[in-house]
DNA sequence: GTCTATATCATGATAGAC
DNA sequence: GTCTATCATGATATAGAC
């Protein structure tokens, strides 16, 4: 105790190495960018991260933490189908309107490297899998309380519904034409739009 | 004519071009890897594209406008909505199928830069705009054809049922535990499934 | 811990022979 | 047009003084 300003530049490098990474990418980030926001040199910068990779790996790990984090809550299981829906539309949509360019950085550089996925995070509880998921669905629907549906399918639906207008914000912004207040506006809006969307989908 | 095979080199390199841009960007592609792809060495490839940001607008300016026009279906007039989603889908989700990358490629582009957006690929016919779009829309509204709704959010939901499995598949293909083969024939039968969706979504 | 060099290496681009 | 060098630059990483 008592160290609150453990390490104030490892603090201060981290913040800066996030901004960076998830603005730029893994190959568009400079190091020396990353030491320039930090306020210091790139020799100090490596003497706190030997390498790129070990400061970018504990970059990654942290945000695709959080993003799969969420997933997880549509996994939950021992409540109704339109409720964990609500809540996973809720989280979601407050995490992305502070870290808008989360989910574009974790999806990128998964593709790139897709081995890489986080066995760790996901199905570390076995209760909380997708097939678990998909099992509850079909109960679901065999109970008469939602309508037939590929659970793949309505997987992708709110996921989709949830993260592309951040991930493919340059596009949509440009079509139609929005300003940054616009967007976020529209993004706050979104949240009970896609509730009221999902749950007529599901509902029977 | 008779010059059909008017420049072959040039279109190896482009061939070879879009692969690498479209699987690792700009800034991870290597004009190394684009000449062995294409079977030629450094310095022809130069011979033949000057720079590499050169080659690049070449691949991005097509890519960007096989996104552009897609998107521009649903911005047909005097068709009904329903039959406007439905083309759309059905000609993006084809193109998609061959071209899974492609629009994680012109988003992360778009996103590292924003101003580059072809306003001269969409709005260049006036009939063909977003604000077209919307007032289409409300215009079926008032008329007691679909059920209120924001364009914007309606917009924003067909592009991100379209797009994001692909954009996104990285993420998907992780959690829901899914072979190639398993995924193409999901998005196979996604077609259908959004054409339904969405058509329900609008329906009063 | 923090800084200033400097080493090392990869990459885009050029020069010049054929 | 095509190739083999080679250059020039910029980026990661290290060495060593303070």
């Amino acid at each position: 105790m008592g160290n609150d300003a453990e390490n104030n530049t490892e603090q201060k490098i981290l913040v800066a190495a996030e901004h960076v990474f998830h603005e730029k990418g893994f190959d568009g980030a400079r190091m020396q960018e990353i030491a320039d926001k930090a306020g210091i040199n790139k020799g100090l910068l490596h003497y706190y991260f030997k390498t790129k990779d070990s400061l970018f790996e504990a970059i990654f790990s942290v945000g695709n933490g959080k993003m799969m984090a969420h997933l997880e809550t549509i996994f939950l299981l021992e409540i109704p189908l339109g409720e964990k829906i609500g809540r996973m539309v809720d989280q979601y949509m407050d995490l992305l309107a502070e870290n808008p360019s989360l989910p574009r950085f974790v999806i990128n550089e998964l593709s790139k490297n897709p081995e890489r996925f986080a066995s760790k995070i996901i199905s570390r509880n076995t209760l909380r899998t997708f097939s678990a998921f998909a099992d509850s669905v079909q109960k679901e629907i065999k109970a008469g309380n939602i309508r037939p549906i590929d659970p793949r399918q309505l997987f992708m639906n709110v996921v989709s519904m949830i993260l592309f207008p951040y991930v493919g914000s340059s596009l949509i912004r440009a079509v139609v034409g929005l300003t940054d207040k616009e967007f976020y506006a529209l993004m706050q809006e979104r949240k009970a739009h896609i509730k009221i969307f999902l749950n007529e989908l599901i509902k029977e």
